[in-house]
DNA sequence: CGGCGAGTTAACCGTCTGGTCAAAGTTCAC
DNA sequence: GTGAACTTTGACCAGACGGTTAACTCGCCG
């Protein structure tokens, strides 16, 4: 009779195998594609494309594109909180520092599309995730500022200002995935070593540059 | 008989008022659709209706949409260059990094859409301005990062690594154009002050991670 | 104030784009 | 091995897209 429903994007469980695949295939093409030209300019045809299967086959899994963006960022933003979650208000100042530098300088490099895909979508306005900028994120940098007056609080590092001490870590790092182009050109490099020695630079400045002053 | 030959973009010398004024609307408009949809993402229809005219009109003045781009892009990279190109050798290392800090965060500013029409553009894997970043920005930092080492040699900053530290220079600064709509969620605020405790947190920042061990 | 070139536009073109549909093919539990 | 559910596809659609053409209007110099 007619086709069978098609499977809503995060219904219930993973049903079939060839779903799994399916999906999988086309998640990681549209990572490809809307990190590279943003939502407007990624094409359904490019994304089935890249995942190798053709367009109404790609429709059947997603019905719309906005449901791929919005599946991608799902998956993408808990684990974009992950390395600003784990800043232990316990552990000393300075080592957890250097510690969420590291996180973050990992995952740029690991997951430098993801990184983008975000990237472009907060510059675009970000009409997408405003819900979650203004929910989770903003609650847990909010927690994280209190952490950080904690430390100041008790002269573990300087005073200075946490939001945009908290963005200088966000930008420096970020900037190896989001600026990889630029920096590639700039620096003539072709692997990923350069980012070992972004992280003894960024750690040597952060934390020369928040320690106390004797 | 038939129409007046197209004006190409930078042929001669401005011409008319009209062209004047008309290149200025559709350049505008162009600018702040660029650096929201990226090239692929915006649309001459949604320029020509920003600049207030209709799209063979515009065409007229630019006869493809990779022009309009290019002419944004060339007014935009000789002034993308001067806050690095004024980092003088001469001067002393400490006060010429702070200046340098407040040029870019001062053009971060003034001239948010500027730098994210850039970000995108290199983010899409900078296939329009390739040429630019091999030759006339790889050279510039060339240049500048060996004033960085004299200034090492000197003494003067501590034993750092000079590319990252211009791209820490970079990242920082252009955070607060490329990622507005983030910073502006997270930090609740709406006007620009916020700049001005970044300009004071990065100078703190950088000058105690930079200064010379005692 | 006439004319010539600059400026403008409606109508149009082929292609791309997001999305639909019905029919056909495939998989897998029973 | 069969049937019902799952998967795939070609054909199609309306509107958006970048761009062209030819004819029209306007601005301005003499």
């Amino acid at each position: 009779m007619s086709a069978a429903e098609p499977p809503r994007a995060a219904r219930t469980k993973r049903r079939t195998r060839i779903q799994q695949e399916n999906e999988e295939k086309i998640l990681d093409s549209a990572l490809e594609a809307f990190s590279q030209h943003g939502f407007k300019g990624a094409t359904l045809d490019a994304i089935a494309e890249g995942a190798g299967m053709s367009k109404p086959n790609l429709l059947y899994y997603f019905r719309r594109k906005e449901d791929i963006h919005a599946a991608l960022m799902e998956g993408l933003l808990d684990e974009w909180l992950e390395p600003l979650e784990a800043l232990s208000a316990q552990g000393d100042a300075l080592r957890e520092i250097r510690a969420y530098l590291r996180r973050k300088l990992d995952m740029a490099r690991e997951r430098p599309r993801e990184s983008r895909l975000f990237a472009s979508e907060v510059m675009s306005g970000a009409p997408r995730i405003e819900d979650y900028l203004h929910g989770r994120l903003k609650a847990l940098v909010e927690a994280k500022v209190e952490v950080i007056r904690a430390w100041i609080a008790a002269g573990k590092i300087r005073r200075v200002d946490p939001y945009h001490l908290i963005f200088a870590i966000w930008s420096t790092t970020q900037h190896y995935a989001d600026f990889d182009a630029q920096v590639r050109i700039v620096m003539g490099v072709e692997g990923d070593g350069h980012i070992d020695d972004a992280a003894r630079f960024l750690e040597d400045l952060f934390l020369k540059g928040l320690a106390p002053d004797p």
